[in-house]
DNA sequence: GACGTAATTCTACGCTGTAGGTATTGTCAA
DNA sequence: TTGACAATACCTACAGCGTAGAATTACGTC
């Protein structure tokens, strides 16, 4: 316990895919519990309950094992949420680049957004704490070669890269926290919700009611994904008219 | 305890400003106590601490009373963090309109920055959870009505509104997120940062590095900002080169 | 069989939110 | 003045939490 760390044999970084015996000749000295064990439990713990109701006590009775036995395997309760996030973020593969590095940052944005509605309960980990693994950067690595095949100097493809994975992680945080939906749409006193907002005393809330009242996530999330777009673009070409020809200096790289 | 609400005889909404005696002549049963002084308590005690640390047991011994005399002012711990957030809520001053919308829209949205670099700690509690109160929809109309100045139809209107709020949330959440900072900059381990990125065996990442090293948030919340206005004016007038003149349909309203 | 070691379990501590009960206090009706 | 009533506060207690530290078990190797 006074290490932490290092209780694996091989310290390169990341998440060895399965087995992982934790040394050469001796497997089994209890009951086979694997850190991988505990996280993808921990994980499914997590879509089912939610963050707040996991407890390393649960987890433990879950797995049939002791509580105190979690911790040969994980440093704490908060490196369980930790390796949770990496597993959801290990999840999620990048799509193949198109050429038109538009569609290459729906893409991607879209697959961020589809670990997120898969795993509604868990995503909040990966939004609001900022992770320490390597995991995160596999993501970065394929926005930035999008945005530097679409011709961004790297400055401003990091302004970019943060700007559009801010709007992801307060779209997607609304998503997720705007509990159980049916179709994309709210459902339970709309009727209700709109009149009360008519009524508010607002006027320019009376004025957008009918359409406050009501949030259907995947209109918001294309519509402010689409701003995003149309603005990079215009930045990218700041004389021409959008075209849905290539960019100006596209290609450049591959 | 069974029916949390409606011990206050005013159901308006809001909170009033000052010693708002809970009913016409019982204002001391006891130690003076009251649902203002627990809130304000709490937001400096979670602006002090975090979130986390806030436990009802050390809100009432600051308070100097015991534990469970709280619960005769708010309903639970939940209640409490929701009080907290809507006084940040209430804090935040929507500046006055201008006539060019695009001054507007930046200027609340630094009203809301403004808040939340105020309270970092007590900001994702606004941030992550969804609000219940009318607290929220002050901000809402502010926001309406410089929709609604600039031309947009309500349906544009909220779509806009949701998607600068999900990048201000985004954005914000970050921030707080990062730890202290000094001057806007992340400090410590600047130079071994980018020296891992750089040899993170990430081409692109690499290529970023010295730019993935730091993050000038208030930077990065200016160019995430203009890109989505710079995208809501090319909306507004799709055919027009963007001059600095005031808007198509402005002075519609107001 | 003996030993070292890693995995597991057991025990215990201080902390949490809050249900239930009781005591104190201030206001009003009689 | 007195009794009823309601609001406020405190006390006790319970089930649960994360996890430190000691004890136990099971294995691979002599």
């Amino acid at each position: 316990m006074k290490r932490p760390d290092m209780s694996d044999p091989a310290p390169r970084a990341g998440l060895a895919p399965t087995g992982a015996t934790p040394r050469r000749g001796r497997p089994r000295g209890g009951s086979g519990l694997t850190r991988e064990k505990v996280l993808q439990t921990a994980l499914t713990l997590v879509d089912r309950d939610g963050t707040e109701a996991l407890s390393m006590r649960k987890l433990a009775t879950v797995l049939g094992v002791d509580a105190m036995s979690l911790y040969h395997h994980v440093a704490n309760k908060d490196a369980v949420l930790d390796g949770v996030a990496e597993l959801f973020l290990a999840a999620i593969e990048p799509p193949g680049p198109t050429g038109d590095w538009r569609e290459d940052v729906r893409a991607l944005a879209a697959a961020f957004r589809h670990a997120a509605v898969q795993h509604p309960r868990a995503a909040p980990l990966v939004l609001t704490r900022q992770l320490k693994s390597n995991q995160g950067l596999a993501g970065t690595e394929s926005a930035l070669a999008i945005l530097h095949a679409a011709g961004f100097p790297p400055e401003e493809a990091v302004h970019a890269l943060r700007s559009v994975l801010a709007f992801l992680v307060g779209t997607l945080l609304r998503e997720v926290s705007s509990g159980p939906t049916f179709s994309g749409q709210n459902l339970g006193g709309l009727a209700g919700r709109r009149a009360d907002l008519k009524d508010s005393g607002f006027p320019h809330v009376a004025w957008a009611a009918p359409h406050l009242a009501a949030c259907h996530h995947l209109t918001e999330f294309n519509f402010g994904l689409e701003l995003l777009v149309a603005a990079l673009e215009q930045r990218l070409s700041p004389r021409r008219a959008p075209s849905p020809r290539a960019g100006p200096r596209t290609r450049k790289a591959r």
